[in-house]
DNA sequence: CGATCCGTCATTAATGACGGATCGGTGCCTTAAT
């Protein structure tokens, strides 16, 4: 029976995907599907995680739904999925006109594969049109966001569990590359597939990316302009603040005359689809950007990750420079630590989540509510409020997750300080292992590391020509389709 | 923490010095309707 299913799956690889063999993981997942077990699937990034769902989707009956994070990526995974040949797939979001939308409410079951947003899926007139429709998988891309974006700014992400109950409990599927084991509880408690689950956990290293750490004294540009000019490029520098990831772009553009944009949440959805695209065809060399850049971006070549302020957290830190060295090629991570840098992340901590006083009055008076600003607290408080969860359990909650956020922070600063194996410090807060002491493994294991790549200029636009006339064609003849 | 913004004060009346307050990051959705 398993190995029936094997054969099958394996022949959808080579004839739908056109690949010959599997990267690691991927075959557990998909069987895991076909043996109709919930999975919770985390790979390393750059694994080639899309294929774990969609490969299964066309061994069983029914529509895949994919609960995605952001607009964005919903696109470029439909783009790709189109150009590939698949057509009966659809994002259902805002973007789409009331018309639209109700259209594809009204055929739902014609597609194979629709991804929408956790939002979109709370609205009960929506919810509705899926009761009634046979679900082969429900996939939750990106599952760490239940955990690290539920509790601060999208609340409904908590919710998902309710929504996956009223869709009659489907076969589901998470996916991640970074959780840790609470995280991984908290996301198989909110959707409630303790029993007949799978866990496909695979460790988190990276061993072709280099760490490397330097502490700064008021030096941090001179520091970043040098690390620029050794590395080459591509790469991505990622900043806590807009403003300084604006005019270090420009203080790049200056100094070194190089292909530089910066790219956060101020942009328009226009330019930053532009900034990307640029990016991903070379004609942009580095992208300095916050936290809003990087999810779903899957460029090969991305040979280094600078951190000019710290990460909140291990997760993010990982999430953020798994981003390069995709190739395996070879990458450097280098975080530029200045004492006090944390101080930025606390004080963003501290308004995010309500104080106890704050939750209290919540309590007493949930008409007030409506009177507050929409803020990320009010809707948390509201969240709770809603889902009747008693006001000390809400603040338990609240404490423990909040001490957990100092904790991450503070495993950010030892990792930065400390003087010990820089992958051991982070590694080991995952409870794995590191492969540690192995030559050009950090910069503390090593001094006066080489690069571990070749640091060739990166290819230019005009030799990309072709491929960018490609993709151009590519998009045309989606959107005519 | 550090930067920046704002109001106040003092003084040959328009600027600058000072200090206190504030801010710093991620994204869905929304309209009336299905």
């Amino acid at each position: 029976m398993s190995a029936e299913l094997r054969k099958k799956a394996k022949g959808v690889l080579s004839e739908t995907f056109g690949f010959d063999s599997y990267r690691e993981g991927q075959e557990e997942a998909i069987m895991s599907a076909l043996q109709q077990r919930h999975s919770l699937v985390m790979l390393p990034t750059g694994t080639g995680k899309t294929l774990c769902y969609q490969l299964p989707s066309y061994l069983l009956e029914g529509t895949t739904l994919i609960i995605s994070p952001l607009l964005s990526l919903m696109e470029d995974q439909v783009d790709k999925m189109k150009s590939n040949g698949e057509k009966s797939v659809v994002a259902l979001n805002s973007f789409l006109s009331f018309s639209e939308k109700k259209n594809i409410l009204s055929r739902l079951s014609s597609y194979k594969f629709v991804f929408l947003s956790p939002e979109m899926l709370q609205q009960p007139a929506v919810l509705n049109y899926f009761k009634s429709l046979t679900i082969s998988l429900l996939v939750i891309d990106e599952a760490h966001c239940i955990s690290q974006w539920g509790m601060d700014f999208r609340p409904d992400y908590l919710k998902l569990g309710d929504i996956r109950h009223a869709l009659g409990d489907p076969l589901t599927m998470a996916l991640t590359a970074t959780a840790v084991e609470k995280v991984r509880e908290a996301i198989i408690s909110v959707l409630g597939i303790a029993t007949n689950l799978n866990e496909i956990i695979y460790p988190v290293d990276r061993p072709s990316i280099q760490l490397r750490v330097i502490e700064c004294y008021k030096n941090k540009d001179e520091e970043l302009l040098h690390a620029i000019s050794e590395f080459k490029g591509p790469g991505i520098i990622y900043f806590t603040s807009k403003k300084l990831a604006d005019q270090t772009a420009e203080m790049i553009r200056v100094e070194k005359n190089i292909k530089v944009e910066s790219y956060h949440s101020d942009l328009t959805k226009e330019d930053k689809r532009k900034v990307q695209s640029q990016f991903l065809n070379n004609t942009l060399s580095i992208i300095c950007a916050t936290s809003a850049f990087g999810m779903g971006i899957d460029k090969p070549d991305i040979r280094f990750v600078i951190h000019y302020h710290l990460p909140a957290s291990p997760e993010m830190y990982l999430q953020e420079i798994g981003r390069c060295s995709r190739d395996k090629k070879g990458g450097v991570a280098l975080l530029l630590y200045e004492k006090n840098d944390e101080m930025i992340q606390k004080r963003l901590q501290q308004d995010t989540l309500p104080a106890k006083e704050e939750l209290t009055f919540a309590y007493r008076h949930p008409g007030k509510l409506d009177d507050l600003k929409e803020d990320s607290k009010t809707q948390l408080c509201r969240y709770f409020i809603n889902q009747r969860v008693p006001l000390e359990d809400a603040w338990e909650t609240i404490r423990e997750y909040e001490l957990n956020k100092h904790y991450q922070l503070r495993t950010m600063v030892n990792y930065a300080v400390l003087t010990s194996c820089k992958r051991t410090i982070l590694l080991n807060y995952f409870n794995e292992e590191a492969d540690a002491r192995r030559n050009g493994c950090c910069s503390f294991c090593t001094h006066s590391l080489p690069l571990p790549y070749n640091p060739e200029e990166p290819e230019l636009a005009e030799s990309n020509i072709e491929k960018i006339w490609q993709d151009k064609v590519k998009l045309l003849f989606n959107l005519q389709r």
